[in-house]
DNA sequence: GACGCCACTTGGATCGATCAAGGGGGCGGG
DNA sequence: CCCGCCCCCTTGATCGATCCAAGTGGCGTC
């Protein structure tokens, strides 16, 4: 095929323009450019408004690679995107990722995913520290004994967690996190509110702390409200069987009108359970889950659910970054965010 | 605070290992450390052996900054992650991702991701290509008019589109997709299997050409079946109301047996009627979705529906990428995945 | 008229890798 | 014994921006 030899007359690799070459045509060195780029102050406003044009006439953009090189950064945030299990938590992380990506791009930043396998929890991030293509990481799952966080404090490692470094007080690194609690407590407070008196809780298994965190929430609501709680609570695995089970248990022992649970995922298991028993959410039984994912949004009896003001906490893991990045001293060293209640037909 | 000023013994800024210390430290140039990371063939045996163990002291990893501005790339793959729309296609995006992310990984690339907004589509684009700092994107949502691929073609960036481009012929960039015609061609056969005759069909409005694809699945099964498909087709937008409206006009005026669906949205729509008219999914009225969506697992009654083989998808894009970027004869234009059929319950 | 200051310019070095070309030593052939 | 060759390794230049230090011309001030 001689065809396939054929001149590329445009599809010359087209160098992107230097520095040099706006400062050659603007009529200027290379170092005003760079100024004109990064300290305009510095310029007279009328050199900086020729300077400026040129730059778009040529559409010069500062080559990532160089200026990372010279400056020892990459803007870039490394974030550990790990395999997705199948559940409702996902939808939030999803949530989070996104608005991750939009707080950063504000601060100057670019979010870098990698994929992590459980054999060797460090290695990305190792990798991407070590050759040193990201300024930071944002840690997500903090849960027990995730050895993520120790590591790269260890490392000196600039990162800020999303989550509590529940089960390890020595912990001395910047996090982020939501107050389950109080969104539970908002929750069962929403049902008291409506009437409801006998109120079941539905949890994760005792070795959680997240779990017996949001659990206290609804602990104290209930007891600051002078109701009895007892028979009451129940604590299973985090999937929709289990959820419907223990539902079916405390219908039948406990007679509750309402339920507040740990998860979206439980709460579905609820609303199967009163499905199978001709009992309507929100009129029979009122129901309350926890993370607002898209089946709390579109199931056909909307799921009031406890949501986390993910965007929020973006900007606060950004901030905390920025903060780090730039060597000021840190104020503080958690920040708590309140959540609030999204409330739809089952309740 | 005089504490403030002590002498940080651990806190040098530590520098990482260079190149040219490994070079030192096992007594070779510059270049063989080069060549025992990028052309080891290069080396002597024992040579290569002992440069090998001065990195693994060392804890060397090549400074990415420095490499991808002599290289000029950046093993970066951008993808435009738009902010979330709520609905359930998110969660197939995010499964996208987390495959893509992997496969990227097997390849040597990262994705990084980056914003976009509605008023400035290519912006995003635009920045990151000038600067170098992706070699390639990914672009997903290749919906009608949506200006990306034609705008990356013509500036010749390096790009994949996961969707076909429905609406330009003139298109000659390379993209993977999934047949949804073939896929909702599956689910209509499963059902006829399953002893329907009279299989309903929810869709989207008619100016989505997916919509429409996916449509024409169900009505070559039908018709090469023998079946009729008069009065059993609904158009609606993708919302589980208007799912739910669609399948109590379809059941009132046409008496289907079952409903196949363009998205597990309209499903949801369609269990919704099912539940107020007390009629059981799988058992009374069969059901199929699109997408295998979160809601379509953990809802009560799973839901059957047409799951995309995203993990393919993502090897393949990458395939498509790595060909581009090594300058490879393109062999395919364009790659057809088939989609599976996940069966629950519903039907 | 000397001084100082502002707004640049100039020339160079630097970040840490890779590219391109340049040795040098051992070995076989003449 | 010398030449040439190949294998293995070394040397210097380079990517494009930023950092640094020193210098210049013009203008206002005292």
């Amino acid at each position: 095929m001689a065809r396939s030899e054929q001149r590329n007359g445009n599809h010359l690799p087209v160098t992107p323009p230097t520095l040099a070459d706006v400062a050659e045509r603007a009529g200027v060195s290379r170092q005003t450019v760079s100024n004109a780029v990064n300290n305009p102050d510095l310029l007279r406003p009328d050199t900086l408004e020729r300077v400026r044009q040129t730059i778009a006439e040529l559409g010069y953009s500062p080559n990532r690679a160089a200026r990372n090189l010279r400056t020892r950064t990459s803007q870039l945030i490394g974030l550990r995107f790990a395999p997705a299990q199948e559940g409702t938590a996902n939808a939030a992380m999803d949530r989070f990722v996104h608005s991750l990506v939009e707080a950063s791009e504000v601060a100057g930043y670019h979010v870098l995913l990698f994929p992590g396998d459980d054999e060797d929890p460090v290695g990305g991030y190792d990798n991407l520290l070590r050759s040193t293509a990201v300024d930071a990481f944002v840690v997500t799952d903090t849960y027990l004994g995730n050895p993520q966080a120790a590591w790269l404090s260890q490392q000196r490692a600039p990162f800020v967690a999303f989550g509590r470094p529940w089960d390890d007080d020595e912990a001395r690194h910047v996090w982020v996190d939501v107050d389950g609690a109080a969104g539970i407590a908002l929750a069962t407070q929403h049902l008291i509110d409506r009437g409801h008196t006998r109120i079941a809780w539905i949890g994760w298994r005792k070795d959680s702390p997240i779990g017996e965190d949001r659990r206290s929430g609804w602990l104290r609501t209930m007891h600051a409200n002078g109701l009895s709680t007892t028979g009451l609570a129940s604590r299973v695995e985090d999937v929709v069987h289990s959820g419907a089970e223990a539902a079916a248990v405390l219908l039948d022992e406990s007679t509750p009108t309402a339920f507040v649970c740990a998860s979206d995922t439980l709460a579905m298991g609820v609303l199967h359970t009163l499905w199978i028993r001709q009992l309507a959410p929100g009129r029979d039984i009122a129901v309350v889950g926890f993370d607002d994912s898209q089946v709390a949004q579109v199931f056909p009896v909307g799921l009031t659910s406890v949501r986390q003001p993910l965007e929020d906490v973006a900007v606060e893991v950004v901030k905390a970054l920025r903060a780090l990045l730039t060597h000021q001293p840190v104020e503080e060293r958690g920040v708590l965010l309140e959540p609030t209640l999204a409330i739809r037909e089952s309740s």
